[in-house]
DNA sequence: TCCGTATTGAACT
DNA sequence: AGTTCAATACGGA
């Protein structure tokens, strides 16, 4: 085998995103794209590790959706640096339907010059969402920038009951 | 080594 | 009040 990372759909009411799954966890979830794949289908031999991993983690991406806390998490395997490791870690402290700035963020990894570093942090998070990097907000409780578009990030943070 | 970034805070008009 | 500028830390080419 090759290492293979397995792609499986979570279809929300909010569109069809895509889990991507290696043997250590989730490693990655994506924004609906729009492109219609083949999709979980195909799936001769998958592991049932995976879809175990799968049910918790849509029904963890459904509850987030709904501002609600997830009551678990699967397994999270982000690709990417211990720095940003440190930034994801904070964000997934976060309590729902609280926010918190760059600057913030910076400040609890002890780097609170590194606010820009953080950004570039959130931008790199390859598990949108079940890492909260939507609570993340500019100093002057101004959107700043999301991944999959500021419109969903708008979105989340309303159903979350935070307004502007 | 240089450039880009989901920032920030202060100065300027 | 809105806008521009320099600074800072990290990742990628």
């Amino acid at each position: 085998m090759k290492n293979q990372i397995v792609e499986l759909s979570i279809a929300t009411t909010d569109g069809k995103f895509t889990a991507k799954y290696t043997p250590e966890g989730l490693a990655e979830l994506d924004f609906p794209v729009g492109r219609t794949k083949g999709a979980g289908a195909g799936s001769n031999e998958i592991p049932a590790q995976f879809h175990r991993w799968h049910r918790i983690t849509e029904s963890a991406l459904k509850s987030v959706l709904a501002g609600q806390k997830p009551k678990q998490l699967p397994p999270l395997v982000p690709t990417g640096t211990e720095f940003q490791k440190s930034v994801w870690n904070v964000m997934r402290k976060i309590p729902a339907g609280r926010t918190k700035s760059y600057g913030e963020v910076a400040q609890a990894i002890g780097r609170p010059r590194a606010v820009r570093a953080v950004g570039g942090a959130c931008g790199a998070n390859p598990i949108p969402i079940l890492v909260p990097c939507h609570r993340i907000l500019a100093a002057n409780k101004k959107l700043g920038g999301f991944s999959g578009g500021l419109d969903w990030k708008r979105k989340l943070l309303a159903r979350e009951g935070i307004v502007f």
